[in-house]
DNA sequence: CTAATCTGTAATGATTAGTATTACAGTACG
DNA sequence: CGTACTGTAATACTAATCATTACAGATTAG
């Protein structure tokens, strides 16, 4: 699994600390550690589905579109990592049974797997990861 | 991910087929798609924790050391590819109170997330995956 | 209107993770 | 002995991930 999942958790819990003011993708990277573009790539995504706005040009940013509680972990997971869990089988051999139908009964494995992760996400919304943020400073 | 974990199951399937008889690593590893030194390190593992025996030479190959209900896909996972659902966060910002928190957040949400398939991957035996490979010939 | 500051995105290059392959030592058997 | 295996290290290849460069478009300040 690629990092986009948490780099989604990342921007919005540092938009959701800025609920005021546009936050620009440099200051998301430079707290994130990662490249700005990278950064944005993500936001884009976000952005699409409503999460977040943006605006462009001087003063512009990034700002959080929704309230805090209605956006929980599932809902980034599935627009950045869906499927990821399931790591690709090579072609296996279609005369043997075992491999004419290990691939079937692993993907539906990993499909409960992650409707099962599903439920669990479900119940971290930003706002509580905010709080786990603010705990310990 | 990597793919040792489905190699595991593949290769603990297959040897469950096989329960009178010693099976190569060839012959697992032909089943599977992928090179037999591959399937010999999986199994290396597998071994060392008990769920297989194994025996060098002239009809020689590995073989199921315990009741097919006793090994689940959790055991699997623990021993192939635990931590590994946790994508490696970059140093973040320690001036920022979101860099400074969040890797430690994250940590203890991917924790809870691991915890949780593994109570969905304990009901799933190799008996159970054995049945779901034979169920459509 | 122009320069400065942003987002948006494509394209390329670098780095790392995953996998295949080679090589060879060790064990068992005939 | 030679053959057929496991066991494992070392190397090479490939694919995924990530950083970087480049530049077009939007917006605002001066």
């Amino acid at each position: 699994m690629n990092s986009d999942f948490t780099l989604a958790i990342h921007s919005l819990t540092f938009l959701a600390l800025q609920p005021d003011r546009m936050s620009t993708s440099d200051a998301i990277s430079e707290s994130a550690g990662v490249h700005p573009v990278r950064i944005r790539k993500v936001l884009s995504l976000l952005k699409k589905h409503g999460f977040i706005k943006s605006k462009e040009g001087t003063g512009g940013g990034f700002i959080f579109a929704l309230d805090l509680c209605e956006v929980n972990l599932w809902d980034i997971y599935k627009i950045t990592s869906e499927g990821a869990l399931q790591p690709k089988c090579p072609e296996s051999n279609e005369k043997c049974i075992v491999g004419a139908n290990m691939q079937r009964v692993l993907c539906s494995i990993f499909l409960g797997v992650e409707e099962h992760m599903g439920e669990y996400l479900k119940d971290y919304t930003i706002k509580e990861v905010v709080d786990l943020v603010n705990k310990r400073q």
